[in-house]
DNA sequence: CTTTCAGTGGACATGCTGTAGTTTGAAAGA
DNA sequence: TCTTTCAAACTACAGCATGTCCACTGAAAG
């Protein structure tokens, strides 16, 4: 059939951008009515598209939450990992990537309660990205608590092992939104009573 | 219409055994097939009754769930107030009772998640029953956390208000779930570590 | 023998996801 | 200019869910 050579520009630019409108409908459904269940449809009418327009560009309801925990995961601050604080000891390595996810948390509340929720109750709902946001942060926790343990910082008696279960615990989302929705407390004070449980969990007395 | 007097024993009987068969067949599908999205029309085929009789026994999807959970509320191990542990101290007493909670948790553990999850997506979706297990457990947090105060059994600098919230955040269903799911610790190991967590957050060193 | 009522079964309205096929219109190429 | 390509729209359909209504059945209670 000899295709004929289409090099995309402006028309790939333009499929691009409806992409970002549907996910921006997506994410101010989530936020400015967060108790409401969010259809396709109600999706492509805020993102002024039709709805097949949503599935020809995510291919499912999965896929389009899939795609926007994406983006979240590759826009927030969720890098606990060997990424900046390199210079630092651990130890404010540690609290320094505790308050910056408490900001991502805040920020995106709304949206990552519906998330995380909707994966609990069926994994395959929202394709594999809140599986994938977990093993991204196990695998920054392990990396702290290993390097606690070798510059000494953790707690007389407790592993490594220890401190990255504790700590998986009492720096995730989950917590943060159990002080903030559940107890109705302001930003600030979440994240210092998320650092202060981090440090009283697993570091030495300094 | 001059109705005629009507003593209900063995139909009313009767009637409260398919709303067992009902509760229990939900129960069963929660525990059994966690990922499956549960529709009113499986559980009432699990009961072996028509769907109609669901709407009749409990009026909608919501109040079944509702019911479902006030079950376990009543059943569970969910009393942390003045009711048992009176005439130990307040430390005691509060260990106690978050080894009481983690058993039911562990117990349950399928059916809460189910329970827990639906109502952060949206909460008229299983009735009150969670907001109503909520504040239950609150009231008896403030009470331990008062108690604990007038002993004088907390840590030095934190306040009866500071110990409901961390103790809030850190003896709940979702604390449980991060260590024993997100981490798939076994029960005491995870019973453990609350236990723990709960005296280095808010417990005077002994 | 009659009344009462839990439970059944079917029909129906509504709203959701997902698939398929056709059409439109503008960008890209010749 | 004229043709090809493709994102997006539109339409129709199948399937499954909740929820309501109503006539019917059959056994318990009077």
């Amino acid at each position: 059939m000899a295709t004929r050579k289409y090099d995309q520009r402006l028309r790939a630019d333009a499929a691009e951008q409806t992409r970002r409108d549907i996910l921006d409908a997506l994410y101010q459904l989530l936020r400015d009515e967060p108790a409401m269940p969010v259809s396709v449809e109600r999706v492509a009418a805020t993102a002024r598209v039709s709805r097949s327009t949503v599935y020809t560009a995510f291919g499912s309801r999965a896929g389009l939450f899939d795609a926007l925990g994406d983006e979240l995961r590759r826009r927030g601050g969720f890098h606990r990992a060997p990424n900046g604080g390199n210079d630092q000891d651990a130890r404010r390595s540690l609290l320094d990537s505790i308050r910056a996810s408490v900001a991502t948390f805040a920020e995106h509340r709304s949206v990552l309660r519906a998330l995380y929720s909707m994966a609990a109750l069926d994994p395959r709902a929202v394709g594999g990205v809140v599986e994938r946001l977990g093993t991204g942060r196990a695998e920054g926790l392990a990396w702290h608590a290993e390097r606690l343990a070798a510059e000494g910082a953790l707690r007389r008696g407790v592993s490594a092992a220890e401190a990255a279960h504790l700590l998986w615990a009492v720096t995730g989302f989950e917590f943060f939104d159990q002080l903030y929705t559940g107890r109705g407390l302001p930003v600030d004070e979440v994240t210092e009573l998320m650092a202060t449980a981090a440090e009283r969990l697993v570091l030495r007395v300094s």
